[in-house]
DNA sequence: CGCAATTAAATTGTGTGCAACTTAATATGC
DNA sequence: GCATATTAAGTTGCACACAATTTAATTGCG
């Protein structure tokens, strides 16, 4: 006689076992955990990571930024004006190409990097993981992320 | 003469040496993956993680169900009107403590169960590392995890 | 017992993420 | 050269996350 399938032990749908809610949840304490960090500085965690890009390089389109935090412009239009607003970069139509918009940062954007060196110090204490640690679980990541959103591509 | 410290290569303000970023951006990636293989049960991916939990054990508190993921009722009372909306969960306040609202399942949610197996299975392929990588994987993220959660409560 | 403290959900408000679509500008092919 | 395709931002709508607060019920303690 069968077994009814339900409840067996060996069921892949179980929370436990799921390597994509670790991610998740992860991902979420990291969003958490960064907050009164960043609280300081006013920013919340994915303007942190706007910010980050433009103080390695000041005037980047919002396509360039959006590559490279894998973001789309229905995320950072509504963000990259809250940052504008808030005094911290400057929003200009491209002359050369009028569809593009350059990010810039102010006197106080650009100001604020000082601040910021703090943050990651902090963090890295709180990850709880050697810098070797880190490394390598960067580099699983990014490569399951790759792997992710390639299949992504092949199901559509 | 010392330099600016502005852009030096050290910096720790770097995207690409940052593990918060590859959490962040992979779980990104998780969801956007899911989105297209739940869309034939008409779930989100976070619908999706409370229904596994259902499926795991049902009538369970909302506390109890925020208690596994990770998430408040802020989060959790709308999410679950929408699963009550769509016929798959029942909600019900405890007559015991009537503080209390216990989550069961309909006869259509019961039912969801044997056509999400295929979900994980497809998702599997998806990650694209071997079953032991992402045990370990898996393990390592639950440790980070549960140190930033209590790097947290130290911060406040 | 009686009342302050705690707990569980729900509510409110803000800020993402992202799909789908629109608008405007540039690139491309014939 | 010019119609078509592509591209960049922006817009709209929906569903999370989460802090902060509210409401109602229960616990705990003198």
């Amino acid at each position: 006689m069968e077994k009814t399938g339900m409840n067996n032990q060996e069921s892949l749908l179980k929370l436990e076992n799921f390597l994509c809610f670790a991610i998740y949840s992860t991902a979420n304490a990291v969003t958490r955990a960064y907050q009164p960090r960043l609280a300081a500085l006013g920013l919340t965690y994915p303007q942190y990571l706007v910010m980050v890009v433009l103080w390695e390089e000041e005037n980047q389109t919002v396509k360039a930024i959006g590559d490279k935090l894998s973001l789309d412009s229905g995320t950072l239009t509504p963000l990259l004006k809250r940052l504008e607003a808030a005094g911290l970069i400057t929003r200009r139509r491209d002359t050369v190409d009028e569809r593009q918009v350059l990010i810039g940062l102010t006197a106080d954007g650009r100001a604020m990097r000082a601040q910021a060196e703090a943050v990651p110090i902090a963090m890295g204490k709180a990850f709880g993981c050697t810098m070797d640690e880190a490394k390598s679980l960067r580099s699983e990541l990014i490569a399951m992320r790759d792997n992710l959103v390639e299949s992504i591509d092949e199901v559509k």
